[in-house]
DNA sequence: TTGAAAGCGCTAACAC
DNA sequence: GTGTTAGCGCTTTCAA
C-alpha cells in the first residue's frame, strides 16, 4: 500500500508537492506533475479516503436514502444518480429504509451522515418537518429525488399533473365511472400518492364527473397490492369501467385481477398507470411516462453542482407525458357523452 | 459538532478514557464510564468515521460491487445484504457495474486498493484472475455472492443443478424439442448463463435425448432479451415444444413472444424459469425458485463473522426448488413417450 | 483504572 | 514552484 510519501520519495519532493501535482492543483511545474503522476501509477498510489477526510473535511462520498432498493422505480433513480456520482469520482453510500420506521428513525436522527458525507440525496420521500432540520442541519447539500418538499431542493414530476393526465384520458374516452388505486396515504414513506389521488379527483372535478369515495381504494404499491385492491373494487355490483393506478406496478396488478374476473381489457376495463416501468409496454399498458433515471442523474447532478460552488437556484419539475397503448378503450356502453375530441 | 474532546472535557477525563469506555473497552470503571456515555449523548457526540478510519485501519463500511442494481435479483440482494449490515452497524458502500467495463476496471483497480472498506461482497460476477489477486490482496474478507468462485468463499445455488431440474420437468413431461435461452455466455458481467447451459445439455444428456445447437439461443438477460430471443426460436420451421429460459425475467419474455406468435401457453409452448422472481406467480410460470435475499443476508453475514475473527470454513450452495405453476404442461402432440411417472 | 503522547496519511498555511 | 510545519479527530501504546 503505497502512501504519498513512497511517492514524494520516489520523485525526490515533498509530499505537498506531489498531493498538489495530484490534485491537479496550480504551482506545479509540468514537468514534475508529470513525474509525480507517473510515479503514482507505477507505484498502485490511491489516497486513503479517511486520510483526506480527516485532513481536507471532504469525504467524496453521497448517502443516498432509499425506501426500497428492489421497487423498480428506486432501482432506476439509484442507478441514474451512480452514474453522475461515479463519473465525478464521488463514491454512494446506500441506506436502504425497507419499509422499517425504525431504520428511518436512525438514518435521520443519529448523526449517521454528520461526519461521513459531502451531501444527501433522499428518494421518494417527504421529510418530515424534523426530519427537515436535521438535514438542514448538516450543512451540506440536499435533494429530495421523486417527491416535492417544501424549503429544500427536489427534482420530481408533478404528481398531481400526471394523476390529472391518466385520469382526463380515461374521461375522455366516455368513462364515468372511474376508480382511483393508489398507495395508503398515512404511509410516510413515499409520498406520491397523496398528490395522485388529488389529481385523480381534480380531473373528475374539471369535467364536472359526479365524485364516488366507493371507487377509490388503496393497497401496497406493488403488483400483489394493486391485484388485490382491484379484486375489491371489481367485485361491487356498479363497478368501474376505467381504473386509474397510482402505479404501473400496481396497474399490472390491475390486469391480473381483471383476468381473473373474466373481465378483458380495454373492452370491460380500461386500465392506465404511471410511470412507464419497463414492463408497461409488454403489458400493452396506456401509462403516464416519466423520467426515472434522469431524476436520480439530476439529483446527484445538484448536490455536485452546490458542492463546487454553484447554487442552481429552483427546484425542478420535469415532463410527463401520456404514453396510450392498448389497455384503455372507450367504454363498451358509455353512460355518458362520448370523447370531447 | 462536538468532538471526543468535548466530551473529554465535559467529565474531566483524558480522551483515552472516554474512546475506551464508548467502545465497551474494559478498564473503564462503572461509574465512568457511566458519566462518559451520559454526557456523550447530551453533547450529541458522534465519532467522525475519518478519524475512526485512520486510527484505527477501520471504516465499518462494506463494499458491494453489484453489476446491475435495477435487475429485480441484485436488487434482492442488496437489500438482504443491507439488512445485515446495517444491523451491525456497518454503511453499505454501493458499487454499480451497470454493464460498463470501464466501471468495473476502475472498481477493482482502484477503488476496492483504498483502504476504504473492511470487506468486499461481490455479486453475481465471478472474477477474473487478474480481479481474484487484487481482492486476495486486500488482506480483507470477501464473499462471492451468486456465483460460483474458485478459492474464494461464495454463497449461490447450484445453477447446473438448477438448470437440470428445469430442463428436466420439460422432459419428464414428455417434452423432446426444449428450447434454451441463456445469456451471452462471454458476458463477464453475470457468470450463471454458462452453468445453466451446461445444466440444460446434461439433462438432455441423462435422458439420451439428442441435443439440437439449434435450440440454444441468447439474449440479454431481461424480459426484452427473452422476448427478441424466443422470437427468433420461435420463427424456424421446426420450433421447440417447450422453452427453458436462464431466468425468470427472459421467460417472461418467452411469454410475450409466444402471445405475439399466436402461440397458447402451455398447449403449444411449455416454458420454465429460474429465480421465483416476484412476477413469476402472477405469470403463472413454473420455474425453479431460489432464496435471493437470503443469499445476500448470508454473504454480509459471513464477511461480518471473518471480521470478527469467526472463519466460517467452506462455500455455501443454497438450496432450489421446483415450483409448478400452469405455464408447462405435457405437448399436445408428444414426439416421445409420455412421462416417466 | 487512567493519562500522556505518538501517530494514522493526508491537506493547508505559510515560508522560501 | 516547492518545502516546512501543523494539524484534522480519533486510537493506541506505554507509563503511571
Amino acid at each position: 500500500m503505497a502512501g504519498i510519501k513512497d511517492v514524494a520519495r520516489e520523485v525526490s519532493l515533498s509530499t505537498a508537492t506531489v498531493s498538489r501535482a495530484l490534485r491537479g492543483l496550480p504551482g506545479v511545474s509540468d514537468a514534475n506533475r508529470l513525474k509525480v503522476t507517473d510515479a503514482a501509477r507505477r507505484l498502485g498510489y490511491v489516497p486513503s479516503p479517511s486520510a483526506v477526510g480527516l485532513a481536507s473535511g471532504q469525504t467524496r462520498t453521497v448517502a443516498v436514502i432509499v425506501p426500497h432498493v428492489t421497487r423498480w422505480f428506486f432501482g432506476e433513480v439509484v442507478q441514474g444518480a451512480e452514474e453522475v456520482l461515479r463519473t465525478a469520482g464521488y463514491d454512494l453510500l446506500l441506506y436502504n429504509l425497507a419499509g422499517e420506521p425504525a431504520a428511518r428513525h436512525r438514518v435521520f436522527h443519529t448523526d449517521l451522515l454528520s461526519k461521513r458525507v459531502d451531501a444527501v440525496l433522499v428518494l421518494g420521500l417527504r421529510p418530515t418537518e424534523e426530519e427537515r432540520r436535521r438535514l438542514a442541519g448538516l450543512g451540506r447539500p440536499v435533494a429530495i429525488v421523486g417527491a416535492a418538499a417544501p424549503d429544500l431542493f427536489s427534482v420530481s414530476i408533478d404528481d398531481e399533473q400526471a394523476a390529472r393526465i391518466a385520469t382526463g384520458h380515461l374521461l375522455d374516452l366516455g368513462h364515468t365511472r372511474v376508480g382511483y388505486l393508489g398507495g395508503s396515504l398515512d404511509s410516510l414513506d413515499f409520498v406520491a400518492p397523496s398528490a395522485r389521488l388529488a389529481g385523480y379527483r381534480a380531473a373528475l372535478r374539471e369535467r364536472g364527473i359526479e365524485h364516488h369515495p366507493e371507487l377509490e381504494d388503496v393497497g401496497e404499491f406493488t403488483v400483489a397490492g394493486g391485484r388485490a385492491a382491484a379484486a375489491r373494487l371489481l367485485a361491487g355490483p356498479d363497478r368501474p369501467t376505467a381504473i386509474f393506478a397510482a402505479s404501473d406496478e400496481m396497474a399490472i396488478g390491475v390486469l391480473r385481477a381483471a383476468r381473473e374476473l373474466g373481465l378483458s381489457v380495454p373492452s370491460d376495463l380500461s386500465v392506465v398507470g404511471i410511470d412507464d416501468h419497463e414492463l408497461a409496454g409488454f403489458f400493452d399498458l396506456t401509462t403516464v411516462a416519466q423520467p426515472v433515471r434522469e431524476q436520480g442523474r439530476r439529483g446527484a447532478e445538484r448536490v455536485l453542482a452546490e458542492l463546487t460552488g454553484v447554487r442552481p437556484p429552483e427546484s425542478e419539475v420535469l415532463p410527463v407525458e401520456l404514453v396510450v397503448r392498448t389497455s384503455t378503450a372507450a367504454p363498451a356502453c358509455p353512460s355518458a357523452a362520448g370523447p370531447s375530441a
